[in-house]
DNA sequence: CTATGGCACGGATT
DNA sequence: AATCCGTGCCATAG
C-alpha cells in the first residue's frame, strides 16, 4: 500500500482522492481536456493561469519551474532522459519546421487535432480533380466522430447531381488517406480499406479478408469458434486473426489510434478522441547525433497551468452566509483537483523517466530493439499498484523521434521485438527453415522463446509454415518504408 | 522421425 | 473475477 504523499489540507479526503487520482490517470490528453475544462466552467475556485513559453526554446511549460531542456546542467548522461509536463498540444513547432513550410504534405502528427477535414483534403489534393472538390468537401463535413460516412453516398450523389461511382471515387481517394479508412460509410469498410493498405507493405493472414467481410458479426462479439467454423479453422486460428485485425486496424478511423479498439464501446460514449494525438511526446536533445538524451513531453491539453485562485481563498471568508457552504466545497473540490492532477503528472513522469531509461534503444531504433518489460515489474519499482500502470499505460499513447505515433502499451509488448526478428529471418532466408530452425536462430540473438511460441508468432504475421513457403531466391527485397514522410 | 497445429494450464493484464 | 498470452504436451500429417 502506498502512502504517497500526505496531503496537509485538513481535510484529505483519502478515498475520494484515491479515486479521483485513479480516473484522471486513466484518461488520455483529450479526455482529460474536457474534465478540466468542464472542471473549469462549473467551479470558481478554479483559475486557468496563463500559459508560459520558455524565452529561449519557446516550449510551453506548465507550472513555474524554469524550462527543462534550456536550463538542464550542461553534464548530462546521454542515457539520462530530460521528462517534463508540457502544457499544451503543438510541440511541433520546435521539433518539425516542415509542417508550416509545406502544409499540403499532411505530416499525420502535426495535424490539428481539430481539423479532420482540412487535414485529410490537404492530402488528397494532389489527386483531386478540381472538380470533385464540392463533393470531398461534402464527404468530409459529412463525417461523424468516429470518421466514418455518415449519411448514404447515394444522397451525396444526388445533392451534387453527379453518378454514383463519381462520389465513390472520391471517397476511395479519401479513405486512402490518413487517417486511412477515413469517410467508409461502415466500420466493416474502414477495416477492408485498411487491411489493404497494411498488406502493401506486411504480409497479413489472408482469411483476414474473409473474416472482416462476411464474420464481421462473430468478429465483433468475440464469438471466435463460431468466426472459425465460418473460416474453416479452429477457434484457436479465429483468435489469431481476430487478434490481428484488433492490433493493425481500427474501425473507428478517427479514433485514437492503431492499437486498441473498443468493438464493444457501440454505446454511444461521447467519446471525442481525436485522432493521432500523443499524450507524450519524445524527441532527441539533439537529433544530429546518435548519441543525445532524450526529451520526453508529457502534454497536458490546456495552454496554461490550473491552480487556485487566490482570490477566491480570500473572498469566501466574506462569503454571503447563504453561499458559504456552497463556496466551501467549490474550494475544496478545486484543491482536489488540483492535487490529483499533480499525483497524475508526477505518476506519470515517473513512470516515464523509467521507461525511457529502459526503452531507450527501442525508441531510437525500433520494434526489434523493444526490451520486454512487464507492467507488474515496472510498477514494483516505482512502488505503485499495478493497476495503476495498467490504468496509466492503456489509455495512451507516444510519439517516438521518428514521428510514429504508438500505444504506450506497445512498450510492454512482450512479443514485438521477437516477432520482427522472426520476420527478419525469414525475409532473409533462402530455404525455408523449420520453426526449430527459427528457433535457434533466435537463440543466437538472445531470443529465447520455445518453437512452440515461433509457430504462433509466424501464424500472426501470417506467414506459413516452411513446407508451404518457395524456397527465396530472390524475394522482394524489403525496401518498403512503413510511412515515408513522403 | 520431424514439423505443426490443437488444447489447456498458469501467470500477467485489465 | 474475467480475459489474454506464452508454453508444454500430445496428435496428426508428411
Amino acid at each position: 500500500m502506498l502512502t504517497q504523499r500526505q496531503f496537509h489540507e485538513h481535510r484529505p479526503l483519502t478515498t475520494a482522492h484515491l479515486a479521483q487520482t485513479m480516473t484522471l490517470l486513466s484518461l488520455s490528453a483529450i479526455e482529460l481536456r474536457q474534465k478540466i475544462e468542464s472542471a473549469l466552467a462549473s467551479n470558481p475556485a478554479l483559475e486557468l493561469l496563463e500559459e508560459r513559453r520558455c524565452p529561449t526554446c519557446l516550449r510551453r511549460l506548465s507550472g513555474n519551474a524554469p524550462c527543462p531542456v534550456c536550463s538542464r546542467p550542461q553534464t548530462i548522461a546521454v542515457d539520462q532522459p530530460i521528462v517534463f509536463v508540457s502544457s499544451r498540444e503543438d510541440f511541433q513547432t520546435h521539433t518539425s519546421t516542415r509542417e508550416t513550410e509545406t502544409p499540403e504534405v499532411g505530416v499525420p502528427i502535426a495535424a490539428n487535432p481539430d481539423d479532420l477535414p482540412g487535414f485529410v483534403l490537404r492530402q488528397i489534393a494532389p489527386e483531386l480533380d478540381p472538380a470533385d472538390r464540392p463533393l470531398a468537401a461534402h464527404i468530409l463535413t459529412s463525417l461523424s466522430e468516429d470518421g466514418l460516412l455518415g449519411v448514404p453516398m447515394a444522397e451525396i450523389a444526388r445533392y451534387h447531381h453527379v453518378p454514383l461511382d463519381r462520389v465513390q471515387n472520391v471517397i476511395s481517394l479519401i479513405q486512402h488517406a490518413e487517417p486511412v479508412g477515413v469517410a467508409s460509410p461502415s466500420p466493416q469498410e474502414a477495416l477492408l480499406v485498411q487491411l489493404e493498405v497494411l498488406a502493401e507493405n506486411h504480409s497479413v493472414p489472408p482469411l483476414a479478408y474473409k473474416a472482416i467481410r462476411e464474420g464481421m458479426d462473430f468478429l465483433s462479439r468475440h464469438r471466435y469458434n463460431e468466426l472459425g467454423s465460418l473460416l474453416g479453422i479452429s477457434t484457436a486460428q479465429a483468435r489469431e486473426i481476430a487478434r490481428f485485425i484488433t492490433k493493425n486496424l481500427n474501425p473507428f478511423p478517427a479514433r485514437a489510434h492503431w492499437g486498441d479498439i473498443n468493438y464493444t464501446s457501440q454505446k454511444a460514449e461521447p467519446n471525442t478522441q481525436a485522432y493521432s494525438y500523443p499524450d507524450v511526446v519524445i524527441s532527441k536533445l539533439n537529433s544530429e547525433t546518435e548519441e543525445s538524451p532524450l526529451v520526453v513531453e508529457v502534454a497536458i491539453p490546456l495552454s496554461g497551468t490550473l491552480r487556485i485562485n487566490p482570490l477566491f481563498r480570500e473572498a469566501i471568508r466574506q462569503a454571503p452566509p447563504d453561499k458559504t457552504e456552497q463556496w466551501k466545497s467549490d474550494l475544496e473540490q478545486a484543491t482536489l483537483l488540483v492535487k490529483c492532477l499533480q499525483q497524475r503528472n508526477h505518476t506519470i513522469v515517473r513512470l516515464m523517466r523509467r521507461l525511457t531509461v529502459m526503452q531507450r534503444q527501442f525508441i531510437l531504433h525500433g520494434d526489434a530493439y523493444l526490451q520486454p518489460v512487464t507492467r507488474a515489474a515496472l510498477s514494483k519499482e516505482l512502488e505503485v499498484h499495478e493497476s495503476t500502470i495498467s490504468r496509466a499505460v492503456s489509455t495512451k499513447s507516444v510519439q517516438l523521434p521518428n514521428g510514429h505515433i504508438i500505444p504506450l502499451a506497445n512498450f510492454f509488448d512482450r512479443s514485438l521485438h521477437i516477432r520482427t526478428a522472426i520476420k527478419e529471418i525469414i525475409e532473409k532466408e533462402k530455404e525455408p527453415l523449420s520453426d526449430t530452425q527459427i528457433c535457434k536462430l533466435l537463440e543466437k540473438r538472445d531470443y529465447f522463446v520455445a518453437r512452440r511460441t515461433v509457430a504462433k508468432y509466424r501464424s500472426m504475421e501470417g506467414i506459413l509454415p516452411a513446407h508451404l513457403r518457395k524456397p527465396n531466391h530472390n524475394r522482394r527485397n524489403r525496401t518498403h518504408k512503413t510511412s515515408q514522410t513522403l
